[in-house]
DNA sequence: ATGAGCTAAATTGTCGACAATTATTGCGTT
DNA sequence: AACGCAATAATTGTCGACAATTTAGCTCAT
């Protein structure tokens, strides 16, 4: 019996581009850093080659930055960058949430029910960090995106934008900070999935984000006149 | 006086990127076909290093699929794919427009107006091909967006989407058709953005793009029950 | 004829070295 | 001491060659 060799990676180009990516998003390499590409190459293991066709399509990801003959830089976003992307993504999850409504089976909406009753009871014990605040948070948009059963819309909330979130909220140490309330909305949300309402479903996700973009807003207005 | 070298793009991979680009766009590089290094490379009088950068950036921008120790191929869109991206497209210009409405100038209007007068002009001439419809459309489109104010919706729409529409249609051979609507759905919209109804514009602008998603529902449902 | 298995050709993945550009350091002048 | 400039160091861009993998073609047995 030959051993089982996890293939993670197919190519060492694709093994650095996850690892650098996990990187980025986990903190590990600040905002507005530069990126070297010897350091880097070394630190890994691999050639620059493979390396720099990492860093462009970590450029596709838009979590870097690159300018020519100078060098990529990790994303640095500022708050109206991140109000630009709370926009984006109030509209998207939006169209997720109708489009699940649509297509949700008793079964699905029974899922939904279940993952929200982990989350309060996380909520209500001791150990409930921040860390699993946000992770929670996801994990729940992350499905009404799935159950969308739009991939390409999928690709784009979960492959790119949530990255860029996380990296955001990790840059600013800010957390979603009411996980009540939240809660509350969500079940609001799965409720309206349930009913099968388009209209309600979608105008209820969009509020629910809507919330979060005004904290920002808050805070770009306070940065403005202080 | 030394000719002056016009320097479109600092680096080889760069330019390559851009020319692959417009050539999948335009069609010379067929949907679903699979792309060369060695024959592109020698092709662009590079080398297959900053080629594979350039595929790398493609993929990046969903024009290419690139499938490991197989190699790129350029996509192809079905019926359901192209459905999916005028969803999204339903909803982000939507946004786009309700933003463009809170922020447009009067300038902006005159100009919207304006631009809308040429291509009644246009219309009404013989020498209208479908190519310059189509143009006249996407001309329109970019300006609201632009008009929006939102760089990274902006980037997402004309950077990434409008390449794959302009695929699709070349793939699919299929116009708007429908020009003389399509006008009198414009000047609405531009109307209700220079009356700054925000909701008015999103809504007009949200029900023009899903008449075109209409066009390829009714022939998805043809294609299944022929 | 058809299909499995092997061999060879073609294609992709990776590396190390060199060229080109940019960033830095140190010097000299004002 | 501050500024500009030149030489140098560091970094990015590019190339050609080799290794690894996949694909194509061929042989041979059923």
């Amino acid at each position: 019996m030959p051993e089982i060799e996890q293939q993670l990676s197919a190519t060492r180009a694709d093994e650095a581009f996850r690892q650098i990516r996990a990187a980025i998003v986990r903190g590990d390499i600040p905002p507005g850093s530069k990126i070297s590409e010897a350091s880097l190459a070394s630190q890994y293991g691999i050639s620059r080659g493979p390396l720099r066709e990492a860093i462009r399509r970590l450029e596709g990801s838009k979590l870097v930055q690159i300018q020519p003959n100078v060098g990529a830089k990790v994303v640095s976003l500022d708050i109206p960058q991140a109000i630009e992307i709370y926009e984006i993504r109030e509209s998207l999850e939006g169209l997720a949430c109708r489009l699940a409504a649509a297509r949700a089976t008793a079964e699905d909406c029974q899922a939904l029910q279940q993952l929200l009753e982990r989350h309060e009871t996380q909520i209500r014990s001791d150990n409930w960090m921040s860390y699993h605040q946000q992770e929670g948070d996801l994990d729940f948009h992350y499905q009404i995106i799935q159950l969308s059963g739009n991939a390409r819309l999928f690709e784009l909330l979960c492959g790119e934008l949530y990255h860029l979130l996380r990296l955001y909220r990790r840059q600013t140490g800010a957390q979603p900070s009411r996980p009540e309330q939240a809660l509350k909305e969500h079940q609001q949300i799965v409720e309206a999935i349930a009913n099968k309402d388009e209209e309600l479903s979608e105008l209820l996700m969009k509020r629910h984000i809507a919330s979060a973009k005004k904290t920002l807003l808050d805070k770009l207005n306070q940065t403005l006149t202080e």
